[in-house]
DNA sequence: TTGTAGGCGTTATCAG
DNA sequence: CTGATAACGCCTACAA
């Protein structure tokens, strides 16, 4: 029953020839006659001969496979931008290995130095958030300087000198809250996580940047630091019992939509008496009700860009050690968080 | 600069000793002298020697790779799962190549055999709603002929013989609607998609058996099937409007989610005039507005008994020719679509 | 105790 | 036009 995978041995035995002329046949080598190709061809397709990745991985000392190393995977942003890795990676005949970091330091050396070992050609990762909080990040250093390309995107360090993609989350925090500025906001609350997380760091200057710039007089910073990854209701119900802001932005989805039920909870009409924005315009964003006006991040296109920059490197003969770092630009997404 | 991958055939060389003897240090081999080896293994461990993964997987015919093939990736249910399968493999020693086939027929077999073709041990899958149409499954069978082990979970078939994983998606439906008829609801609509996808065919036989053991006299099918697997928010608009219903079954958390807003746009109380309930308790059942009562699908668990019943074949040396299919329970998460 | 040889499946070079 | 040989990196049975 079993119709085991044939190889070129088994088809050189079966038809009396030696194993080159079978691989040179069945690249259609001028070299062959046009009858033993035939016979031979003929011979493959009926017992559906398929080369064996792995042999030819070993020759060329090409995998075809790109690592692709997040944090999480539940996830609607890094979700998005693996499918635009995959969209065009497999447009170049490329597969994608997903390993998760699961925000852990460990965990994202581990799967890095297993993949490295020859399993990949090159690697496209963001940084988990245990790897930002120790601020190590040798093992990504030992991976370029074995030759292995690496694009980071989205949670990048400077400390690596590699490509990078990342959205301006300043520019992003900035726009948001000039937003909210015009709408003649005069308490705008920011809800975000530790500085380590490079995002939010970013994402608070531009927050900052903005108040600065237009700031109203009794403007000023209203921060809530979420001391973990995690969502802490309590937290950021009494932000909003307490500070008496009149608009938030939240460095993610969640924040905004948690922070929303509290305000309505609380008696306070939306956008009316809170306004709120958002980073991440996934899922939540939209179906939340209200819906959240958000920050997009274009993940997919953020993606798809890494996985070109990669596999440019990778396909590229000389060692160019030029490195470039791509900036996306942020959208604003209007929805009734903010209008009605 | 580059401090390229070293090899066995390096060490040897530098060592003057053969590369058998390298490669027998390093596993310690009693055969090998004490000191031999410990020069051995001290050079191994400056130059941070790693086998290569290609080679290895050549020599074992065992590529420690799975493959896990899923309709979409940005898509709640199936991260839960591929999270699930990769929390277990990585106990295992086998990483994870995703890919996505796009809800394509074509696709899922391309993916397949390419992957099929010595890069992985096994695969994982959930079928695309393009292959369930066409009811095509010889890229399957092809698969499972050559001797790879194949699970299949959530979207399966009956034409293929495989491990199967699911949930008891009938009685996830059941016990929804039991629900709903209990709370005295008396006309209960169902937004699915088309019969064609394994889960909402069993979803709906397990709505029909409910409403026919504890029917209401004036009970009777309130069906809306929606002709793609998008949203079209008019139809659920509609039905909401035409057919009178004081509460609503959904396959997914969007169709609930969008009905819940036209219902409000109506000013229809939720659960008070209309009550939802949907399928997949995802993180939008969670922050919607209501909260939506749902069916939990349990997709991490499905991960990690699919990856579980997926090593063990392909570990076991045995051609065990027996199959399961192992029907997880489904929960139903109460939430305020229900209650209040 | 160490080394040689052959093989995993493929390709490229060179010889016949 | 066809085939033998070596090589990719590793492992292992068998010699020495």
């Amino acid at each position: 029953m079993l119709k085991k995978k044939i190889t070129l041995k088994h088809i050189a035995r079966e038809l009396e020839v030696s194993i080159s002329t079978v691989s040179k046949a069945l690249k259609n080598s001028e070299e062959i006659s046009r009858e033993t190709k035939e016979k031979i061809q003929a011979f493959a397709k009926l017992y559906n001969y398929k080369p064996n990745n792995i042999a030819i991985s070993l020759k060329n000392k090409r995998t075809k496979n790109i690592g692709v190393v997040i944090p999480d995977i539940v996830h609607h942003f890094f979700t998005t931008v693996v499918r635009g890795v995959e969209k065009y990676a497999n447009t170049k005949g490329y597969n994608v290995i997903v390993c998760l970091s699961d925000e852990s330091f460990d965990k994202e050396v581990i799967n890095m130095e297993l993949l490295a070992n020859g399993s990949i050609d090159g690697f496209i990762m963001s940084l988990s958030s245990g790897t930002q909080k120790e601020n190590d990040y040798n093992h990504l250093k030992e991976v370029t300087e074995q030759g292995i390309p690496l694009v980071l995107f989205d949670r990048i360090t400077n400390e690596v000198e590699c490509d990078k993609v990342i959205i301006d989350d300043a520019m992003g925090a900035y726009l948001a809250t000039k937003k909210l500025i015009e709408q003649g906001r005069k308490r705008i609350g920011l809800i975000t996580t530790h500085d380590y997380l490079s995002v939010s760091k970013a994402r608070t200057t531009g927050y900052q940047k903005a108040l600065k710039e237009f700031g109203v007089s009794e403007q000023q910073d209203l921060i809530l630091k979420m001391p973990s990854m995690e969502m802490d209701g309590q937290l950021i119900e009494n932000f909003i019992k307490n500070s008496k802001v009149d608009a938030i932005l939240t460095v993610n989805e969640i924040f905004s939509i948690y922070g929303m039920q509290v305000a309505q909870d609380l008696g306070l009409k939306i956008p009316d008496d809170i306004s709120f924005i958002g980073f991440t315009d996934g899922l939540l964003s939209k179906y939340a009700n209200p819906s959240l006006t958000s920050i997009a991040q274009h993940g997919e296109r953020m993606g798809e860009i890494s996985a070109e920059m990669l596999i440019q490197k990778i396909e590229s003969e000389e060692e160019e050690e030029t490195y470039q770092t791509k900036i996306l630009e942020p959208t604003l997404i209007e929805r009734n968080s903010t209008i009605n």
